[in-house]
DNA sequence: CGGTATTTGATATGGTGCATAACAATTATC
DNA sequence: GATAATTGTTATGCACCATATCAAATACCG
């Protein structure tokens, strides 16, 4: 495994040196074996996750959200009333991480922190105005751009496969 | 999307409260709605990806290598000859990030930098022995753990249309 | 040939994500 | 009412990723 983003593009600039075209060859610099690479499911899993959260970027970039933003406004919206440790305990979020995620969020004001009057010591989280608007637009392009993409590359039978495989791995795993 | 490592496990700590049992709920702290996060691909994608590299780790570890320092040794295995640059790019990786990474197999003795003749300036990259014999074990481990509990968690089929799918995201999204 | 551009490995540096420890305020427990 | 637990927060360290820059070596080209 490995796999950033930018790189291994140009892994091809190491090709041919212009001789030769049919069966001869002196001592060309022949793209590499990838070898039992390609059998590595984390190996493909990590690069097609790299090239998802990439497009997914590029789709919603009108908006400037991360895919971890697009899923805190999405939770968010679906579960009001719920407090900062609930919020990021259903996202894998740590805690401590989650503190300067939501500050990021409520200085777009997109959503807002507020004193429980239960329990003082929480804050329930909820969507503005705002962060709902920039939600619902961030939904249309999500499902406009980035999924109809992937639709139309696997179709939709295969993609609800992959999708349902992947959710049985992050379950069950 | 988001999702680190260990939280999100815990969630289920936002459970009942220890009273009834049947359909009468008084205020209880319900399971959050994951809405159409559900539906994301991305996000089951980075999921799936963080279970199977934990996995792995824990596999591997009585060799202490990472999915990345394991996938450089199954290259430099398949490819003899190669120097720094043209295993980094096939691998994705940035040749500056790729240094410390050599040195670290290196110093391990599990690799070497070899001065090219013909080009001063390369490094080609081989295998030791020792680094052999890792590759093999390390080989072994994955295969008999590894990817052998993910073909008794989706099935051979699935996991063949999983790897599949995966590699044509990776290479034509 | 000689000068310029390119390539290779390397260093420095900054950003981001992830993980742990520790703390004050508040609440729960007994 | 004393002690323990929880919530949000800060500080900190590590790993990964990306860019600019550099010296040495090579390629290129007039």
């Amino acid at each position: 495994m490995t796999v950033s983003k930018t790189a291994a593009v140009d892994a091809a600039k190491t090709s041919r040196s212009a001789r030769k075209e049919p069966a001869e060859a002196t001592a060309e610099a022949a793209a590499l074996q990838m070898g039992e690479l390609s059998e590595l499911l984390g190996y493909s899993l990590k690069r097609a996750q790299l090239k998802v959260f990439d497009d997914f970027l590029r789709c919603v970039a009108p908006l400037q959200l991360t895919p971890a933003q697009f899923s805190v406004l999405l939770l968010l919206d679906k579960n009001p009333g719920r407090n900062q440790t609930e919020i990021a305990n259903t996202l894998g979020i740590l805690r401590p991480n989650f503190v300067a995620m939501l500050d990021g969020l409520e200085s777009r004001d997109l959503c807002a922190r507020i004193r429980s009057t239960n329990d003082r010591r929480s804050h329930i989280l909820v969507l503005t105005d705002k962060g709902r608007a920039v939600l619902a637009r961030a939904k249309k392009l999500v499902a406009s751009k980035h999924e109809a993409r992937l639709n139309e590359l696997l179709g939709p039978a295969n993609r609800a496969a992959l999708l349902d495989m992947l959710a049985t791995i992050a379950r069950e795993f």
